[in-house]
DNA sequence: CGCGGCTTTGATGTTCATCAAGTAAAGTGG
DNA sequence: CCACTTTACTTGATGAACATCAAAGCCGCG
């Protein structure tokens, strides 16, 4: 299986924030006495799959970020059911989209693959940010960037079909996630059908079909695209 | 017919920025010397309805927030098609989604009633965020809720059945905007139907269901609505 | 007056949800 | 390690909700 590949930037382990990948996308206004001062107010922690990472209608007190591994953002609707806001990668600052909005978390984040996650105090980024000016910029313009691909995602979900939908799921996983055309489904069918917005029957009666139809390959957890290019137009044209 | 009525503060023509409305919404940590610095690169304007404020495409050069009247947020789909993504009314900053996330707006902005509109040079703000650490985090809160706000909206429409969904337009016009049971509505029945993602007719259809249920009465392009609370019940549990 | 756009209603078709029932896989406790 | 339980997955049949197609009425405007 293939590591992580962000934008070109292998991620590592480093526990040392100047050291970190982050630092130069996220961080790079900050000189390194700043940077080691926030060294002091974070806390890193791992998480095994399935484990909840922060918990909808819980105080908000640190600005959470993916370092490693996979994470599902979710709400628990009134029926009991649950609905998948996003699937976010490292480098995705997963807390940060309603990091300032509320005093609570509107949704819950879970580990769908073994994470490594920062906890970096939330007081501490707003000092910075009051005392940095162009650290504030970068928080904003960051901000902004991921409430709006979250937006057009949703956007752009709700003008496709079922097959559309499964298709962009598939083609998101295997270009964005894993840059493989092989991979281990880190999630259920049933979470598919929570984040595509459709029911689990339906999300495996289109798998089937895309196997039929010599698409995608399917061995256990392990799905193997074969033809991308098709996945690709279905995902576009759905 | 009512004036706007937002957290009970009447919106006025003023136009002098210290003497405006939004000023204690959103400029409140500006000294009276930088708010006149804003004066002096703001350009208020007047819109009639349809015409278009800003246009999907065009770059970003301004912050822009509605001082009176009534928008629509709207993107132009590959076949032609629109979708609203949001109606907006005066203090609703129409500006802020996309403004320090892209170069170019990624929708367009149409009043779609007589509207007076602000616009900011966004090179002067940004001056201000990285000067002034309490305007900075007073523009994050303010863009985290407007995207949380969105988002939300979406998400619980998404949730809602087509009587659910017409209910809580309608809802959302007389106990929002115009905070009354009897208005002009300022949308046509296609606008609705891209807004709600349905299609015109089945608006039209369950325009007519409420008519012929009591609980709403149509004049031309007035809209009573009778029973309030069969209305809201429907919004919420449709 | 007549043209074009918006609205309205009815008939029909598609898509997806729901229900049902059965199989495979993965824990669980003796 | 094996019976037992539970959870995930799979397939088919049926129904409901909404889209689409068609046709006609209304209304403002040149």
């Amino acid at each position: 299986m293939p590591e992580y590949v962000v934008q070109n930037i292998i991620v590592d382990d480093s526990p040392v924030c100047s050291e970190c990948a982050y630092r130069n996308l996220f961080f790079k206004t900050l000189q390194d006495d700043q940077l080691n001062k926030i060294s002091l107010c974070k806390n890193q922690q791992t998480f095994k799959k399935g484990e909840v990472i922060c918990k909808e209608g819980s105080p908000v007190t640190s600005l959470i970020y993916l370092h490693k591994g996979l994470v599902k953002l979710h709400v628990n609707t009134h029926d009991g059911r649950s609905q998948i806001i996003n699937i976010a990668k490292p480098f995705d600052f997963i807390g940060l989209m309603s990091l300032f909005a509320n005093p609570t978390y509107k949704y819950s984040i879970t580990a769908i693959e073994p994470c490594s996650v920062c906890f970096i105090d939330i007081d501490c980024i707003k000092h910075n940010i009051q005392t940095n000016g162009n650290f504030a910029i970068e928080i904003i313009e960051k901000m902004s960037k991921v409430n709006e691909d979250v937006l057009m995602a949703k956007f752009d979900m709700s003008k496709k079909n079922l097959r559309g939908r499964i298709a962009s799921i598939l083609v998101y996983f295997s270009d964005t996630v894993y840059n493989s055309n092989e991979f281990n489904l880190p999630v259920s069918r049933n979470e598919i059908a929570e984040l595509i917005d459709m029911r689990t029957e339906n999300v495996i009666r289109t798998f089937s079909e895309f196997r039929k139809d010599k698409i995608i390959k399917i061995n256990g957890p392990t799905i193997e695209v074969i033809n991308p290019d098709i996945l690709r137009t279905i995902s576009e044209k759905g």
